[in-house]
RNA sequence: GCCCCCGUAGCCCAACCGGCAGAGGCAGCCGACUUAAAAUCGGCACAGUGCGGGUUCGAAUCCCGCCGGGGGCACCA
């Protein structure tokens, strides 16, 4: 058993985190972060849903602060081009969901010059082809940049754009997210000079360009660019048409100008200098390769992903194994002093306040330095929980070792995982964090392999009238109340019978009643056959064991592919035809009926494990039927002796003939046109060619 | 706005590489057993696959376009 919370565990932790240090995987830097108030800590963007705060759905905001990361980013490309090598493996939902978080986008960037400053600032693009539309530049209003180029403003625009700053640094992420939100901004009385016609260009400050993507700055090309556009109207900002577009008819579509809706689509370059007349694609190659000449822009690729803040501000968790030295800096704790357990928390307020905890347990705090020896301050933070989980999965193979995370040789032989199960909540937390973990171990030559997760299946909820269940909603089902009134058997067979594992299962629609009742049935089955344990089967009826050894072959490949649903319904089938047998067929003495009743007990055992054992031993078996496999299947019994043939004519069935399974092409041919509804539905026609698929179907294809 | 998945009997769901639309269950109805009921056993009925095109000898299945439902991402330049 791995407890993550022990040092026996988080150990290892520091020591992935020292490892990932020195690789410069993981690294401290000032940033603006989420921040959730309730639990007053910081969160990984993959933390922040739909603006909440993932653990306690409070408001996420902003906060500026130092924290530690582990840089995902240099593994964007290989995170994303890899899952590709899942694809068929895992549910395309979670590929589709790992592809839009990591939002690998290519365009470029292109250096405008600033009036009075000495270096250009660089903007991120991926429309090159309209640059001559830029008609201003805007920078994200909480970036470096914007304060520095408000700095030399006059002082009323300074003031304004204080006030700017601070009224967004309170939105929360749930404000800024409304698309219906209005433009809002400052002029910073700054001009940019567009590199490909020299127009001054005003420089605004926004919240609706980001401080960390790109580069925290944008040309803006209102005509093409819906956000870029309203904007422009907001601030009463010049719109200049660079590309005519059409809709999908060919019609030309209306001028942004006029129509307040910007044209993003595919066109012909105009107003464009050297590139009018080019389409939308000729003219960003054409763009570039000039820019690139004159050494003002470069191609260039950008992510949506960022790193992974993994700091937090509470007092659980595993303590970062850095310590703070005035005269070395951030030095890493070295290996032969981990783990840097977690002090008492005897006399510790650990109520959440902004700041680690761990930061009042002065004596755990104050250290010394592992290099120089000098007074030093250890890391107050601890690590995002996530981090347990990114590489559990390799502790499992050698879980009480001492000397290493994890056994190296145990890895080779057991990992990757062939087949993880797991819900779809994790498909951009866990299962990024895991598949960065493997590709960085492979990289330092722990793992032989870079994707943990070979198969995936994620598997449903149990919901209740339509939705989760809720305290709020009053729609709880109280599954010690099922277990006590059908039994764990039935409970767990109507899971499994609901429908395939991925879906998720309405309580309401579903019959623990039925599953109990089902079980009764075949429980009967055991009781009532009268034969010994070991008569030969092979003396029994063959009816019977046809359906048998039918179940049996379907049953191994069904389990696999996890359609668990089919199987149940195909041991119903089973129990179905031994009731039969014995009340009205072969009789209860019968070593077919023993054999059904064996299969059903070994099959049954998959779903409802006392039952089947109930069974196994009412059969007269003295051993587990959980661990005693399933019996071969005899490829005789399978062999039907006759089958139905379908005659169609042009496409539809006219007739159906019994024939042997082995009849030839020639034979059914002769056969079909032979039939007397098939010569009625003929109607005189001249055939024009006959498909034959033996045994099962042939089609007449008249002309008309 | 972009992306992913799903629409088959009243309901949950099967249907292999395109080849008889139905395996199983729930709910329903009928019968046997019973003084009666429960339980049990047996039987019956119910859709032409969301809609419209296309490909094909043949489409629930493949392609295109809609409609409906679920989910993900989103001021990412």
């Amino acid at each position: 058993m791995l407890m993550t919370h022990r040092p026996e565990y988080y150990h290892w932790n520091q020591w992935m985190f020292t490892r990932l240090y020195d690789r410069g995987l993981a690294y401290r830097k000032p940033s603006l972060v989420n921040w959730c108030p309730n639990d007053q800590t910081v969160l990984a963007n993959e933390q922040v849903v739909a603006g909440l705060c993932e653990r306690c759905d409070t408001p996420v905001t902003k906060k500026k602060l130092t924290q530690w990361y582990f840089k995902v980013t240099d593994y964007a490309d290989e995170l994303l081009d890899e899952l590709e090598t899942l694809r068929g493996t895992w549910p395309s939902k979670v590929i589709a969901m790992q592809r839009n978080w990591i939002g690998r986008s290519r365009g470029a960037d292109v250096q405008f010059v600033i009036e009075g400053r000495e270096a250009p600032i660089p903007i991120y693009t991926t429309r090159p082809d309209t640059l001559f539309g830029a008609t201003f530049m805007v920078v994200a209003v909480d970036s470096d940049l914007a304060a520095e180029l408000v700095s030399v403003a006059d002082a009323g625009v300074q003031e304004e754009f204080a006030a700017y700053a601070e009224r967004v640094k309170g939105d929360t992420e749930i404000e800024r997210l409304s698309t219906e939100r209005p433009k809002t901004g400052v002029f910073l009385g700054r001009y940019a000079i567009n590199p490909v016609n020299g127009e001054r260009l005003q420089i605004w400050a926004s919240d609706y360009v980001l401080a960390d993507y790109g580069h925290g700055a944008i040309m803006a090309v209102p005509a093409h660019d819906q956000r870029d556009l309203d904007f422009a109207r907001a601030m009463d900002l010049p719109v200049r048409t660079v590309l005519n577009c059409l809709d999908d008819d060919g019609n030309p579509l209306p001028d942004p100008t006029e129509s307040g809706v910007a044209t993003t689509g595919d066109g012909t370059l105009i107003n464009s200098g050297s590139l009018d007349g080019l389409d939308k694609a000729e003219a960003i190659t054409a763009i570039i390769a000039e820019l690139e000449k004159a050494g003002t822009a470069s191609a260039s690729v950008n992510y949506r992903l960022r790193d992974w803040l993994i700091s937090r501000q509470r007092y659980w968790g595993t303590p970062i194994p850095i310590v703070h030295c005035d005269a070395c800096g951030e030095v890493p704790v070295p290996d032969d002093q981990l783990p840097v357990k977690l002090p008492p928390t005897e006399g510790l307020d650990l109520k959440p306040k902004g700041q680690s905890p761990l930061a009042a347990a002065t004596d755990w705090v104050n250290t010394t330095c592992p290099k120089c020896g000098g007074a030093a301050l250890r890391d107050t933070d601890t690590m995002d929980t996530f981090v347990d989980s990114s590489w559990y999965f390799l502790r499992f193979l050698s879980p009480g070792k001492t000397d290493g995370p994890f056994d190296q040789a145990e890895a080779k032989k057991w990992a990757p995982i062939d087949q993880y199960v797991g819900g779809v909540t994790h498909a951009i937390l866990h299962l990024l964090y895991a598949r960065f973990f493997t590709k960085a171990l492979r990289d330092m030559g722990m793992i032989d392999f870079g994707e943990p997760f070979t198969a995936l299946l994620n598997q449903g909820m149990v919901q209740m009238d339509g939705s989760a269940m809720s305290k709020s909603r009053g729609n709880l089902v109280s599954l010690a109340a099922q277990l006590d009134e059908f039994g764990v058997d039935a409970i767990r067979l109507t899971m499994s019978f609901a429908g395939p594992p991925e879906d998720d299962i309405d309580w309401a629609d579903v019959s623990p009643a039925g599953s109990a009742k089902f079980l009764a049935r075949a429980w009967r089955l055991a009781r009532d056959v009268s034969s010994e344990p070991g008569v030969d089967p092979a003396l029994g009826d063959r009816e019977l064991r046809a359906v048998t050894h039918r179940t049996l072959s379907e049953a191994s490949e069904l389990v696999e592919s996890f359609r668990f649903n089919v199987v149940v319904a195909r041991v119903m089938e089973l129990v179905n035809a031994t009731r039969k047998a014995i009340d009205s067929g072969a009789g209860a003495t019968d070593p077919a009926v023993r054999e059904a009743a064996e299969v059903v007990a070994r099959l049954l055992s998959l779903f409802a494990p006392y039952c089947a054992e109930d069974m196994w031993s009412m059969l007269g078996h003295e051993d587990l039927v959980a661990l005693s496999g399933l019996p071969p299947v005899d490829p005789a019994l399978l062999v039907q002796e006759t089958v139905t043939c379908v005659v169609q004519v042009m496409g539809k069935v006219r007739d159906r003939l019994e024939v042997s399974p082995d009849a030839t092409e020639d034979e059914l041919r002769e056969l079909a046109l032979a039939a007397p509804n098939v010569v009625r539905a003929m109607d005189g026609a001249p055939v024009r060619t006959v498909i034959v698929r033996p045994p099962g179907l042939v089609n007449v294809v008249v002309r008309k």
